[in-house]
DNA sequence: AGACTAGTGGAACAGACGTTCAAGTTGTTT
DNA sequence: AAACAACTTGAACGTCTGTTCCACTAGTCT
């Protein structure tokens, strides 16, 4: 069977539309998410947004689960030496604080919304899983560990740098 | 010279007016509070709440920069033991788990707002202080650590126990 | 008493919002 | 060609918003 030309447009737009909403997430926070913003971003009319997002909330769990997707992969790349490690929170807190500060609204959000949970929990999952079986402890203190040191980064006035992160993270990990 | 009668209940309602904010941003979270929101929260007029914080950021900078100073304090009582602090942490993520939601919340407009940074990094700072001199990588690890226990804490289904974070803060403080 | 100041609160402005509707177009199937 | 489905889009609805304005009361000072 022939693939269909309307679906695969729509599919196309519906993958342009998340693009645009996880910009605006980025540049305005999730505050700045609405049916106009995010039209307005990926210059389509209004009820576009509509039609493939029925409803905000159905928009930003879209958006933020497969944000969560994606951080959560490029971290897969990341090998697991304290060096590379806080290279990635330093980039993490500088060259994608937008994404970044992305992921920890979908944590708040996840808060407050259980059906967000797994998506939140998706890359700390991960992480347990790269580290492969370790004593339990320790793993869940590292993970925490980094997680802090994160969102920490963000608040900061200038954004770590990973030589000064490195010592930390290599204390962290040691523990597993 | 005799306390100004106007001024002495014009702060009380100034009070009143915050206390209502961090209710609505317990309840709602940052995104529920509006000058109407809390005004009705306060039960008072809408244009109340603009006399006191002629825009929405005064009032809820205002609100954050309390309630962490708050939330400061209560740290301040806590002894610095593992038991205790896991204490705290599975309390902060249960019984007070919406005024761990609004530190947070302020966490992330810190990020993207560089006047609220000090207002949140001060429980970091009051933690340094309290935890005196030590090994300042050990000292940035378990502080780090913590944080991330208590967002993390805040995304799991259930509130994790005080026992079950036992073990894990120990480790965690250990390091210093 | 009169002038001044702090606080009160009803009414209204313009703008943004979520969402719905109905009329269109384009592509697919029979 | 006719029927159907996927998608497109402008217009509109009611609601909420931040903020301003203005007439008002109640304390304070000279």
């Amino acid at each position: 069977m022939p693939p269909d030309g309307r679906r695969a447009r729509g599919d196309r737009r519906r993958r342009e539309i998340l693009a645009a909403t996880l910009r605006v997430v980025e540049r305005d926070g999730v505050a700045g998410v609405s049916h106009r913003s995010v039209a307005r971003e990926a210059g389509v009319p209004t009820t576009s947004t509509t039609y493939y997002y029925a409803t905000l909330d159905e928009l930003l769990i879209a958006t933020l689960t497969w944000s969560a997707d994606e951080m959560a992969a490029s971290f897969r790349e990341v090998p697991l030496t304290p060096a590379a490690v806080a290279r990635f929170i330093a980039d993490a807190a500088g060259e994608h604080r937008g994404r970044t500060l992305a992921e920890y609204e979908l944590y708040l959000l996840a808060a407050r919304r259980p059906e967000l949970r797994p998506a939140a929990r998706r890359w700390i999952s991960l992480m347990a899983e790269v580290a492969g079986p370790r004593d339990p402890v320790a793993l869940r203190a590292a993970l925490a560990g980094l997680d802090g040191l994160l969102i920490q980064a963000l608040i900061a006035d200038f954004p770590p740098m990973a030589e000064d992160l490195e010592p930390v993270v290599s204390l962290l990990m040691l523990g597993g």
